[in-house]
DNA sequence: CCCTGTCGTGAGAGCGCTCTCTCAGAGCGC
DNA sequence: GCGCTCTGAGAGAGCGCTCTCACGACAGGG
């Protein structure tokens, strides 16, 4: 334990020759400070590699300049391959990077971490909130809110009680749709995500009514996102409907599981039966075949996300939603 | 912005009765404050919704209960679909909760990335600094021992500067190459992984020494843990090795490509050419045929690392070096 | 020439907490 | 009954910073 004592505002003050105040504003970049007072300040900053002291700063200024990102951990996209969480995390660093504020994860797993999550924020630790993948409708963004503490969420929160990032879920799925449709496939199954999750939720609805509009009727199954749950799904719908020709699901690694399940049931893809799916995982262009998809900007959403927070903790205006753009992507499975 | 002035100890103090430093103690966990007191002080903190000041404590105590993990964001096995990456923020997390500490990602991507790293741990911003996947000869985690700040790496720093937890590379690649052995392969080769990384340099050494001790030689081409690198090297085998018969690729993600390369080129796996990878990520289950594999327990090195440091930090005994078992998966491409 | 206004700097008061030091009072031996 | 130790609680000093306010110097207008 090398106890090397850091420098301190005083210290620097003392070198420079000037007040603890003028060394605050040269180090915050106030312009009322004489010229050569600036270089005086800036080489004693230098000469004894003060670095200020983050504790202090907030005690007086009440700003944090930290932000926190909250994950549910136990939910089954964020921790499975699907990369919606290392998506979702580069962008929101990226951008606080370049504001130079810091992330602070929490992982919300166990009753016991919401409550620590809860603790934390409302305790004014950070300056505002990400949530990620909200589960269900959870109360926590509303009461932040009522608090007066910024939160941002990905996807719309079901009380839509604070502002919220999205991808055009229901147009990516209805390019989909319609793209199956114009090749001419008559029957259209899909397999749906949880339907307590928005994605899955406007994903279904996106393709009801994309089918409705063109007097199909639709094959639903459901599933949880996960690869396990797209197999099964598939084959409830194989044996509910042997004569589909096609199907869009939910998530890529559903259309994985579905793939499998086909392949199995001696169904070629895309011959006998397309598939596409949605988000645009890396592992798609490399399925067998690979996997025609609907990618998501993951990344975009971080990055919209932080800055939306960034905009509402200044005090700037700010919109209530922002929603990115899908895109289907065409390869072989459709 | 509701200004509702959070409760500070004085407020407390006043409510039940007592003084700042009572309730202070009551807060902290003392013992020797009178059980009817204790019992006043909870009353008052409960009343109104009393939180510590965290920058205020930090201020005058010096911790600050956080820790940085630092990742680097351009490493191609961060941001692909491999999951170590989150499979340690959840393993770091995990044990951080546990102990009531924050959690500070850090993403040092640019050379700016790193600067802002240095200068946010170097400040003493954090208790300790956790290291995933270093890059070549990072000069930083020395540094910060030298600055008596708590580091610990994932994977044997080169300058051997910080303690480091890290799984068993040799025995899950001996394992691997043995098994391949048992079962009669004569021509076994390896796509190594990136040389500059401990771990491609250690699943290299594995693989040849092992071979070397069966009287075997190595037949060798080097990918840099991707798909697309694993596919090329299998390309380079083929050409080199045609009479190759089993493969040890040194990533999943790698052998999976090298599986498309063989399917491509017609020989089937495992009857023509056995695969084994290494990592046991989600897809492996899930790939054509599915692939066997040496597991490492990516949440546990999280685990092991944030324990390793918060020993560090309290000044207990801690070990230099903390190495974790591997395991072969069987299932049926080898 | 004095008064007012402007600009740049310093003095000093806290921000909310912890922790040392002090002190009151209880218990006990002689 | 005196003085000792010991326990439990309070007083008060700061941790390092920002920010308001005051003040001196100088310029310009009356």
């Amino acid at each position: 334990m090398t106890t090397a004592q850091r420098p301190t505002l005083e210290a620097v003050a003392r070198r420079a020759g000037v007040s603890r105040a003028t060394v605050s504003r040269v180090v915050n970049g106030s312009t009322t400070v004489a010229e050569e007072i600036q270089e005086a300040v800036r080489r004693a900053v230098a000469e004894l590699g003060y670095v200020p002291n983050l504790a202090a700063r907030t005690l007086v200024t009440q700003r944090t300049d930290s932000i926190a990102l909250i994950m549910p951990e136990a939910a089954t996209r964020v921790f499975s391959d699907d990369q919606v969480f290392p998506g979702i995390i580069q962008g929101v660093s990226q951008e606080l990077e370049a504001a130079d504020k810091q992330l602070v994860l929490m992982l919300a797993g166990s009753a016991a971490g919401h409550d620590r999550v809860e603790r934390y924020t409302l305790g004014r630790h950070v300056d505002g909130v990400l949530f990620a993948s909200l589960h269900g409708a959870d109360p926590l963004p509303g009461t932040l809110a009522r608090a007066g503490i910024p939160a941002v969420c990905s996807g719309r929160p079901l009380d839509d009680s604070v502002p919220y990032v999205d991808v055009d879920h229901l147009g990516g799925v209805s390019r989909a749709v319609a793209y199956l449709l114009d090749a001419g496939r008559q029957r259209i199954a899909t397999i749906a995500g949880p339907q307590d999750m928005v994605a899955g939720i406007e994903r279904l609805a996106g393709y009801r009514d994309t089918l409705a509009a063109a007097g199909h009727p639709p094959l639903v199954a459901v599933g949880d996102f996960t690869r396990e749950s797209g197999a099964a799904a598939m084959r409830q719908l194989l044996d509910r409907h042997p004569d589909l020709d096609a199907v869009f699901a939910a998530s890529d690694l559903m259309a994985h599981g579905a793939l499998r399940t086909l392949r199995e049931a001696g169904r070629r893809v895309p011959d006998d039966v397309a598939v596409i799916g949605f988000d645009d995982i890396e592992m798609a262009a490399y399925t067998d075949p690979p996997l025609t998809t609907v990618r998501q900007p993951i990344k975009e959403i971080g990055r919209e996300m932080t800055r939306l927070l960034l905009r509402m903790a200044t005090g700037q205006p700010f919109e209530q939603t922002v929603i990115l753009p899908t895109e289907l992507v065409i390869r072989e499975s459709a």
